[in-house]
DNA sequence: TGAATTTGACCATT
DNA sequence: AATGGTCAAATTCA
C-alpha cells in the first residue's frame, strides 16, 4: 500500500469521526445551534472526503467505497449489471410514437442513501418507471420529481429494496431540485437523521405507504392487492430492526439514514474546486 | 374528473 | 444483443 493511500485512509477515519460528531449533534438539538454546528461539521466532512479522493487520484489507486461494490467504473459507482433475462416478444405495428427520445444520465451528481425504512424526504415524487434489475431481488423504482414539467426540475430518485429480512432500502438521488418545495409545512420539519424513527413512521402513513408500496419480490404473477392503503407496509414499520448494527456498527444510532454518500461522475471536477454549497444544502437537506 | 401509478415499449449505452 | 433509464397509454386513485 502507497504511503497515499495510508494518507487516504487517515483522512477517511477522520471523516468518519466528524460524521459521527455530526450524528451526535443531530441527534440531540434539532434547534437553531445544532443546525449551524452541523453544518461546519458537513464541510470538513466533505472537506475531507475530498482530500481522500484527491490523494487517491493522484496515487493512481482506485476508490472503492462501502457503496460502490461493482468497482468497474469509477465515474459512474452507481451502476452493475451482468447477463440474462428473456427477450421480449414482438410486438407488431401498435405505438410509432417516438417516446423514450431521452439521453442517458452522464454528468449529473448522484448520491446514494442506504435506510431500513422508506424515508419521506419531504419533496414531491412522482414514480415514473419500475425495472427489474439483474442480480437484484426487488424491482427499482423510479422516481421525479413532481415539478418537473411544473419549473423544470430535474432531479429524479431511483428506489430499491436491497434487502428484505433486515429490510434496507436503497435510495440514489440524481441531480438537484430547482423547483420550489410547495408541500405543507408538516413535513418539511421532519428530520430523517433523527432517531425518533416512530415519528417517521407516522408521518409517512400518508405518503409513503402509497408511494412506495410496489418493493415486493420480481415475481411477476404477484399482485399487490392495494386495498389495504390505510396501514402502512409492515416493512415500513419496525422501528426496533436496528439493522444497521450488522454493517456498520458505528453507526447504529443513525435510524433511518445508515450511510450516504456522494457520487459524482465528476468527482474530481467536483472536489478539486470549492465544495458546491448546493450540495451542501442537498446533504443537509436529505 | 384530474392527478398519480402501472406497465410494456422504446432508446442509449455497453 | 443485453441492460438500464425513460416515455406514455392504460389504469387506478382521491
Amino acid at each position: 500500500m502507497s504511503s497515499g493511500n495510508k494518507k487516504a485512509i487517515e483522512e477517511l477515519a477522520r471523516g468518519k469521526e466528524l460524521a459521527i460528531q455530526l450524528r451526535d449533534l443531530l441527534d440531540k438539538s434539532l434547534g437553531d445551534e445544532g443546525l449551524v454546528g452541523s453544518e461546519d461539521l458537513v464541510m470538513k466532512i466533505l472537506k475531507s472526503f475530498a482530500n481522500t479522493l484527491s490523494i487517491l487520484r493522484n496515487s493512481g489507486g482506485d476508490f472503492d467505497d462501502e457503496v460502490s461494490q461493482n468497482p468497474r467504473n469509477s465515474n459512474m459507482g452507481w451502476d452493475g449489471r451482468k447477463s440474462e433475462d428473456s427477450g421480449e416478444s414482438i410486438k407488431s405495428s401498435k405505438q410509432k410514437d417516438r417516446r423514450g427520445c431521452y439521453k442517458r444520465r452522464k454528468c449529473a451528481e448522484s448520491w446514494i442513501r442506504d435506510t431500513s425504512t422508506l424515508i419521506d424526504d419531504g419533496r414531491a415524487w412522482r414514480k415514473y418507471g419500475q425495472k427489474v434489475i439483474l442480480n437484484a431481488k426487488y424491482p427499482r423504482n423510479y422516481y421525479r420529481c413532481t415539478h418537473k414539467v411544473d419549473q423544470g426540475c430535474q432531479a429524479t430518485k431511483q428506489v430499491q429494496m436491497i434487502e428484505d429480512n433486515p429490510p434496507k432500502y436503497r435510495t440514489t438521488y440524481n441531480g438537484h431540485h430547482t423547483c420550489k418545495n410547495l408541500l405543507k409545512g408538516s413535513q418539511l420539519i421532519l428530520d430523517p437523521t433523527s432517531n425518533d424513527s416512530s415519528m417517521i413512521s407516522f408521518a409517512n402513513s400518508n405518503l409513503t405507504n402509497k408511494q412506495e408500496n410496489s418493493f415486493f419480490p420480481s415475481f411477476p404473477s404477484v399482485k399487490q392487492e392495494s386495498k389495504e392503503d390505510h396501514l402502512p407496509s409492515d416493512i415500513t414499520y419496525n422501528p426496533s430492526s436496528s439493522s444497521e448494527y450488522l454493517l456498520s456498527p458505528e453507526l447504529t444510532t443513525f435510524d433511518s439514514s445508515a450511510q450516504m454518500t456522494v457520487l459524482s461522475a465528476d468527482q474530481a471536477d467536483l472536489i478539486s474546486g470549492v465544495v458546491d454549497s448546493v450540495d451542501l444544502e442537498d446533504l443537509l437537506d436529505f
